[in-house]
DNA sequence: GTCTATACACCGATAGAC
DNA sequence: GTCTATCGGTGTATAGAC
């Protein structure tokens, strides 16, 4: 009986064929809208019949899965990346927390969507792919705790600010700035009412 | 010749029919979101077949549209119900102003996501539908002139800070109230920023 | 294992008989 | 105005070629 190869080359080209499936998808998400991707264009992007989706992923909303975790995946490398270099001024802190979060939002409103909003038909996300936004959100709520903001109320209300900053955004005047340059006022606004020094 | 009839009866029919077609539209909705709409089941429900249907709407996205325009036209009614009833206390007047828009948010998710997201693929609100949202928008923000809250940009920090805690609330915890009780805590913020007198 | 061909049930929409 | 029939498109399932 020979022994195991050392590599497996079969798991690695399953998981490479994954990746171009799910990158193809994203290019069509962002192209036409997360809710408009069908499997036809995106076997048909990787020059690939829709039934052959089936050998990697179980369904549709398989595919979505995979996206949300990682696009919660992606933003958690953001947020490993911006972390270290966040102001020791709690009010500055605050905000460049927020503009990352807005930002790495309004980059993609395809994947926005997909993160932020429930808004596809039976879609529900996995445990699995839920997890790394709920790393994100327990890195936020720890990173506010050390300016004193330690009430879960007082981070869901600055969540729901951003995030209603997004949306109105996105909603009302897609492709402009309206909503997204109250952002820093918005922060401050916030800041005053936790009672951050200024 | 003879003088057209006082009451054009074949019209009266036909509009009747197509509140017949809303009302069955919006209890689907309601049923298995607005998303997951289809034409038969509009149909079905009301006893035709979907091309019938055709007869009365241009097309589906023409039943979304006219279902837009009756939802804000019905918020408009529900603001001239409550306008007269404020409080002349600023900061009260605010947070039954947020209060009503919230409930009627809450009350109908469908209609939420229809009213306030852009999620249905293609769908466009025509100017006409768009009308009662244009004038909903302008009665808040000439009540809260009134409390010197003037600047454009406040009233856009409002509507986005209320958007923000129901759009949190469908999203991250349907049914519940974890973001939806801060209301009150969020308006005493924004009025704290706006300067209002506590 | 990977992919294709084929099929099914459903969708919005249209044509045409009555 | 309402119907039947049908079209092209969708997600999905499966049998079978290689």
């Amino acid at each position: 009986m020979l022994d195991a190869p050392v590599r497996d080359r079969q798991a690695e080209r399953r998981k490479a064929t994954r990746t171009e499936i799910l990158q193809a998808a994203w290019e069509i998400a962002r192209d036409k809208g997360v809710a408009d991707l069908t499997l036809r264009d995106v076997a048909d992007r990787i020059g690939m019949r829709a039934p052959s989706l089936y050998s990697y992923f179980r369904s549709k909303n398989d595919i979505y899965d995979a996206m949300f975790g990682q696009a919660w995946s992606d933003y958690l490398a953001v947020v490993d990346d911006v972390e270290p270099t966040l102001s020791a001024d709690p009010r500055s802190a605050l905000k460049q927390i927020a503009r990352t979060f807005l930002d790495f939002a309004i980059a993609d409103p395809a994947r926005h969507q997909l993160m932020n909003q429930r808004t596809i038909p039976g879609f529900v996300p996995s445990p699995e792919s839920y997890a790394p936004s709920v790393e994100v959100f327990e890195r936020g709520r720890a990173h506010l705790a050390r300016f004193g903001v330690e009430d879960l109320d007082q981070f869901d209300l600055f969540t729901a600010l951003i995030g209603g900053l997004i949306n109105a955004q996105q909603a009302n005047d897609p492709g402009g700035d309206r909503w997204v340059r109250l952002l820093d006022d918005a922060m401050d606004m916030f800041a005053d009412h936790v009672g951050l020094p200024r």
